[in-house]
DNA sequence: GGCGGCAATATTGTCAACAATTTTGACAGC
DNA sequence: GCTGTCAAAATTGTTGACAATATTGCCGCC
């Protein structure tokens, strides 16, 4: 299960400046992955030194992860990386589920059919001797292509940004979700489904069943929360 | 036609800072009421002056606001207010069309039958007559009172802060919208409709009317395109 | 008159120092 | 031993100054 550096969401976006790019970057890429765990302290003149920079940017930059609701900060007292309660996490599934299936619809409705060809040998029966050998990254990888190639075929940038700042907070649970037994079968099982309809140009019953496939997978983390949390 | 100081969307999250808040606040009105027209040059120092802070507060707060979408900044170039282009705004009405008619299903789900009561009576008879004097500012404060109220009802904050982002960038095209002859009048019926559904606690009904509501608005946006952007 | 180069000005990018506030740690009293 | 107090250290909040870059205005030249 060698660690690979897949699934690295991307958020362009903010000030092109080199600089500020790879601090940005670099402190999201600690926080998405737990390298920062929730809770954890921020100092603003440990990060400056580290990254040998002011702290006047640490600051700017806080400011940015704090919009994406990604670390938090009280007055006086400092940042920390955001705590996720299980509430919040029912929010969080809550605007998934329309802005995911609004993607796989627009994908769908833009894209030509064979578009999706490539995907659905991705998720072919190959995938199943994949899982058999609990090559769970190898999984993640692939649904990390269905999203970029499903947000590269909607081409719109809002929903772009929205659904990689949505990710972002919850991307470890998601990794942690596939761990739990038969979570990921019945995730292939969906996107088969998914998929099948994209290729034949129905829309709204790819929609319907990427709302559902995240609803799903909503409750499963329900009912194991206290594993997951 | 008396100005009233209604439907300012307000957005908590940033940095509880009362000077920051001030700040984040009043740019953020100006941008949003087109005081500064998109395009508009926004300087440092000129504002550091105006608001009685140094720079780079001033620097941090353009951080926020190029990441709601409200500005952009070109390194070595300065900060302008974001032009918004005709795609972009199809764009932003293909997200909000799902976001609002989840905000909408979500509401009639939580909350009892008879909260929209109040609501049925705002967009009642009245409102006809309402219309019928032209007074737009009145209709655009019932169309803010149901978003309020859906947004509370959702009880989900980040929905909540999602449809604020995206308003805060659409809600000088709305008010132009409501100008053009009958589509007030049909915004009106629209709402009657999704207000019954929610009274009767057909949440997916009510999603439906909502996503097509917006949809229309859409479309009449796509016909009057000229006048409006 | 129009155009390119060049200096003067204006604006943004970066930083290090100082002030205000919170946290830490030592110490006396019960 | 526990607790409250107070000074010391650490951390955040804010600022003004300096460097780098872009814009503006001037002047000679074609």
């Amino acid at each position: 299960m060698a660690a690979r550096k897949s699934s690295s969401t991307v958020i362009e976006l903010a000030s092109a400046n080199p600089g500020t790019e790879r601090l940005l970057g670099e402190l999201r890429r600690r926080i998405v992955c737990h390298e920062l765990p929730p809770g954890a302290r921020l100092r603003e003149q440990d990060l400056a030194n580290e990254f040998g920079v002011s702290r006047a940017r640490i600051r700017e930059t806080f400011g940015i992860l704090e919009e994406r609701g990604l670390i938090e900060r009280i007055p006086n007292r400092g940042a920390i990386v955001t705590r996720l309660e299980a509430d919040k996490v029912k929010e969080l599934f809550e605007v998934r589920e329309v802005l995911e299936a609004q993607m796989v619809r627009l994908a769908t409705e833009k894209a030509p059919p064979e578009t999706w060809d490539a995907l659905i040998e991705l998720f072919g029966p190959s995938m199943d001797e994949t899982l058999a050998r609990n090559d769970f990254d190898a999984y993640a990888e692939a649904n990390y292509q269905f999203r970029r190639q499903c947000i590269a075929a909607a081409d719109n940038e809002v929903l772009s940004n929205l659904l990689d700042s949505l990710y972002d907070r919850t991307q470890v649970l998601i990794r942690r979700l596939v761990l739990v037994p038969g979570r990921a079968q019945e995730g292939i099982r969906q996107h088969r489904g998914i998929l099948a309809a994209m290729r034949a140009g129905q829309a709204e019953e790819a929609e319907r069943l990427k709302r559902a496939n995240i609803r799903d997978a909503r409750d499963w983390f329900t009912n194991y929360q206290k594993y997951l949390l």
